[in-house]
DNA sequence: AGCACTGGTTCATTATTTAAACCATGCTTA
DNA sequence: TAAGCATGGTTTAAATAATGAACCAGTGCT
């Protein structure tokens, strides 16, 4: 593996910590010698993606990615077009909606709605999306071509509750359910007494970019509400296509004919 | 340099860039070769901090900086806190107020509130403030401790105008204005036309995180009106402060507790 | 067809990264 | 108070990965 994808993996193991690590901690949860996580950690420090507490020595992610973050959000504003349309989804559903994108070979919540309800599921921003055991994952690999599917079938599927699906059987039929429903459904896949339902958001050449997804605990669920659910996603993943789509053309055209008289 | 540091150079120049570039492009500014261009480009685009589009083969950042930037915005919620004084900020005094944030060694916009009225300063997300030639620079480097006051004096001092402060002598005596003052004052040294003012943000231990800025156009400016705005903005910084490093010691303390009995 | 550009790849050379052993310091405990 | 131990941080020869000149292949233009 090359320097740069290992100092990014540490980043990613930082990130996901839940609070300040010292050296040795981070050294382990990455694997990696101290020497070496010390050295990363520096240059990533020199750069603003990690910072160093100067109270404990503790380190924690910098404020680098939020202005990166900014920037990208600026030129293609993904979330901000997205996020109405998240959170109109929760009232209509009065159910926890995430948002999730694809990125570095993995799907991760950007953005969460929380319910308002008291009984409600709770996710974490940055939170990793297996795709055999979330309905995000499966709404996500359904809308990808075919060799994806098959990518994702054949490889390992960790199980993370006694429902979670783990064969390549199950997967694929889970799979074309989703193809032919337009939103998946998965049953206390990921963390039990959850059930989601979720639909991927496209672009305009049907290659998926991400998500979005209605988390709803057990008890308030049944076949009728799920499928209502569903198709709400499925609805509300369409809509944000087209404006974010929609948008980004002419702004791409915008600072096209900018670029060009000036 | 090592592999790291260039990576990220690359990524930030990649920012820096206002529109999609292909590979030789990226090369040439970042000053590296095409293969090593490439190598990076393609670690970079595996962990979602650069996207190549399917279409043009054309690089662009990627989405993982967002997600990051919203861990750590979750953790540490700077912008959050920040964002209502910077808009009443702007609201008291008409004119486009920015944030900027010390990351990385550099001073850079991470938000902007712009002024409702139609002559207005503009700026961009992301754009680097150097220490000599602008309100913001002034107003944090004057809250550091010496040692960092003599570093930037020393440094070297571009000019971007003719009016932009460029021998040590006067951005020292600057640096003992903004100090006396309490806020900073640049009268022209960006950009032609523009005075700012600036107060540093400061966490409890009076180390500077970052500044909050008034731009105005020269035009609408006079010695008692940017007086005033400097007062506004010092007192801003420091409801900032307050609000920050008050909520932030509660959540501490939270995810502490959350910790130990969990 | 030929040229001038792209994006992308190869491979011997070269420089960086690695990790074991090390030091220094602060905290806990005997 | 002193010893022990965990922590952050540093050094080194050995191992590994980065480098870049030369290369191929595709595309659009003349």
């Amino acid at each position: 593996m090359g320097t740069i994808s290992k100092a990014l993996t540490l980043l990613d193991t930082l990130s996901l910590m839940d609070r300040d690590a010292g050296l040795t901690e981070v050294a382990v949860a990455c694997g990696l010698d101290k020497a070496t996580t010390r050295r990363f950690l520096v240059e990533l420090e020199k750069h603003g993606f990690v910072e160093q507490l100067p109270d404990n020595r503790k380190y924690r992610l910098g404020s680098a990615p939020v202005r990166l973050g900014r920037i990208r959000e600026a030129r293609y504003p993904f979330l901000k077009t997205a996020i109405p349309f998240v959170r109109q989804l929760m009232e209509d559903c009065g159910e926890t909606v995430h948002l999730s994108e694809y990125s570095g070979g993995r799907l991760s919540t950007v953005y969460v709605e929380d319910s308002t309800k008291a009984h409600r599921v709770f996710i974490a921003i940055g939170t990793l999306l297996p795709f055999h055991a979330t309905a995000s994952g499966l709404a996500f690999i359904a809308a990808c071509p075919d060799k994806d599917v098959d990518a994702a079938a054949t490889g390992p599927m960790p199980a993370f509750t006694n429902y979670t699906t783990c064969d390549e059987a199950s997967f694929r039929k889970a799979i074309e359910q989703t193809r032919t429903d337009g939103y998946s459904i998965n049953r206390q896949g990921m963390e039990a007494g959850v059930f989601s339902t979720s639909a991927a958001i496209s672009d305009p050449k049907a290659r998926p970019i991400g998500c979005i997804t209605v988390a709803a605990p057990l008890v308030r669920t049944d076949a009728a509400r799920i499928r209502q659910h569903g198709l709400a996603a499925a609805a509300a993943a369409r809509r944000i296509s087209e404006a974010f789509f929609g948008v980004d053309r002419k702004e791409q055209a915008a600072l096209q004919r900018g670029r060009e008289t000036g």
